[in-house]
RNA sequence: GGUCCCAUCGUCUAGUGGCCUAGGACACCACCCUCUCAAGGUGGAGACACGGGUUCGAACCCCGUUGGGACUGCCA
């Protein structure tokens, strides 16, 4: 492939996959594939001290997870190395760059005594002539001449004067290269076309435009900054304080396909009223000149939503196997009292479109259907709901156990004559079906809510059922 | 403090000078459906930050104010 634009995403392990970070990922994808150009996985990691081999591969699994597969990398920054080097030599020799020894509180000091508004470098070692030694990082010289103006593709001109831009650190004294001058020098050699990325680096593009231009005569990147993901405080996400690592809405059962629909849709909107869209569509409507320029809030709540749309949308088989971890998972850590994790599941399958239709994540297949799992004897009830239906209720409980258990012990097993059996023993103590079914979902689940009470039944079996019927009267009555 | 960005319902957004008594979605409220809970259906409440211009006409263009945010590191 060639000819076609080159985009690149360029996170830093440091941490757990961010949403932000996978919006970004998503829009470069999506702004390739749109445009048949090359989507470049770049992992900066030049900052040794923070960066962890764990990170790398975190960020690799969870760009797999979505979807968003890279065309070429991923390119470790810190084996580009020499390159940066060579740039850096390059540029002091060119006279773009200085060597500096000045620490911060002279500057700063410095700066007090002169009233400079501007309180960055002052530039005190422009003219110098140091040369690399101990102590000393390399600046590069901004010098004079007209503002530097960033094109941007979705917020058009951005327009910088010189004057405030400091004359700022390209490599420390170790001769380690900094972000400005690796993230450019390495622009410049992946022949990066189009450069999206989010809008807190939208200062630092100026000084990689000067970089840029010192190193090449060849034509600037487009640029696009994409507005921040914020917290419900409006500001952005941070990766301490907020729930924003990808990781764990894995875990938590979001489905990658509405993970990555919500996420398309901070920030851009095909334009008609559509929200729910499958990849294939976004990328012929997405438009990088459509992303919007204010900051969006990621809204869980609406995450969910999509989550439940997409869950509700799949095949009964493709649900049962993407929620079959998520039960492996609840069965381990409830080990206490169930039973086998195979009669379990088979019980699952016969209500699993029931269970599909009523969760929104796929976590939340287990609290639903745990009462499949558990020995007869060993039924979960839940305080409240047996405080409330059995002892608050007594005389009705009591009355609808022993009907039940009367009438169930004969007669069809399906859910049909169980729920007009269950009627004529509610009629009998004067109770509708909406009261007369809930002694026995609680003395068979264990609780108040889950699915539909009579395909539950027939999936347990009419031997369980009566057992668990019975050992709630039990409880009752003691 | 300085530089820069941003500003439509609580939230995500549609809207690019007349189609806007501002549309959709999430959340919320009510009702319907209903064996619980969901889902679904119907309805409701809910926004152009403010002030000036420009124009026959402004949510849309310009200026200012206010508010919010990012950056201001020998992190990225």
């Amino acid at each position: 492939m060639s000819g076609g634009p080159r985009v690149r995403f360029a996170p830093s392990p440091t941490g757990y996959f961010h949403v932000g970070s996978a919006r970004t990922s998503l829009y470069n994808w999506l702004f390739a594939r749109k445009m048949g150009g090359t989507f470049v996985l770049r992992i900066e990691d030049t900052d040794t001290e923070r960066n962890r081999r764990e990170w790398l591969d975190g960020i690799c699994e969870s760009m797999a997870w979505l979807g968003l597969n890279w065309d070429e990398g991923p390119y470790l920054q810190s084996e580009r190395r020499p390159d940066h080097i060579a740039a850096l030599q390059r540029l002091h020799s060119q006279g773009d760059a200085y060597y500096c020894d000045c620490v911060r509180e002279e500057v700063d000091k410095r700066n007090e005594a002169n009233g400079r508004k501007t309180p960055g470098y002052d530039g005190f070692c422009r003219d110098r002539g140091l040369e690399a030694g101990e102590g000393r990082a390399l600046r590069f010289k901004v010098g004079a001449g007209d503002p530097v103006v960033v094109h941007d593709l979705i917020r058009g001109d951005v327009v910088f004067e010189r004057d405030t831009l400091d004359d700022f650190v390209i490599a420390k004294p170790d001769g380690s290269p900094l972000f400005v001058l690796a993230n450019t020098v390495d622009d410049i050699s992946m022949r990066i076309t189009h450069v999206i990325r989010g809008e807190d680096l939208l200062p630092s593009t100026p000084k990689g435009m000067l970089v840029y231009r010192a190193l090449t005569d060849a034509e600037y990147p487009a640029f696009a900054h994409l507005p921040m993901l914020v917290n419900e405080k409006r500001q952005k996400l941070s990766k301490r304080r907020d729930p924003v690592a990808i990781e764990d809405y894995r875990s938590k059962g979001f489905l990658p396909e509405a993970m990555v629909n919500y996420l398309a849709l901070l920030g851009w909107s095909p334009g008609n009223d559509r929200e729910i869209l499958p990849l294939a569509e976004m990328v012929t409507e997405f438009k990088i000149e459509r992303v919007n320029h204010s900051p969006a809030f990621f809204d869980v709540a609406k995450l969910e939503h999509f989550n439940g749309e997409y869950i509700r949308a799949l095949s009964v088989e493709d649900f049962l196997s993407r929620a079959e971890p998520y039960l492996r998972e609840g069965y381990s850590e409830a080990q206490h009292y169930v039973g086998s994790f195979e009669s379990g599941i088979v019980g699952f399958k016969q209500i699993a479109p029931l269970v599909q239709e009523r969760v929104s994540k796929l976590s939340d297949a287990w609290p639903m259907a745990d009462f499949l799992f558990v020995e007869d004897d060993s039924v979960a009830y839940d305080s409240a709901a047996w405080e409330k239906v059995m002892v608050n209720g007594k005389v009705a409980a009591a009355g609808m156990l022993s009907g039940a258990v009367e009438l169930f012990e004969l007669g069809d097993w399906d859910a049909e004559a169980l729920k007009s059996a269950t009627s004529s023993v509610g009629e009998k103590l004067g109770l509708k079906l909406g009261k007369a079914q809930a002694p026995l979902r609680v003395a068979i689940t264990g609780k108040t809510v889950g699915p539909p009470l009579f395909e539950a039944m027939v999936a347990l079996g009419r031997e369980s059922v009566l057992s668990r019927l019975k050992s709630a009267q039990e409880k009752l009555g003691g």
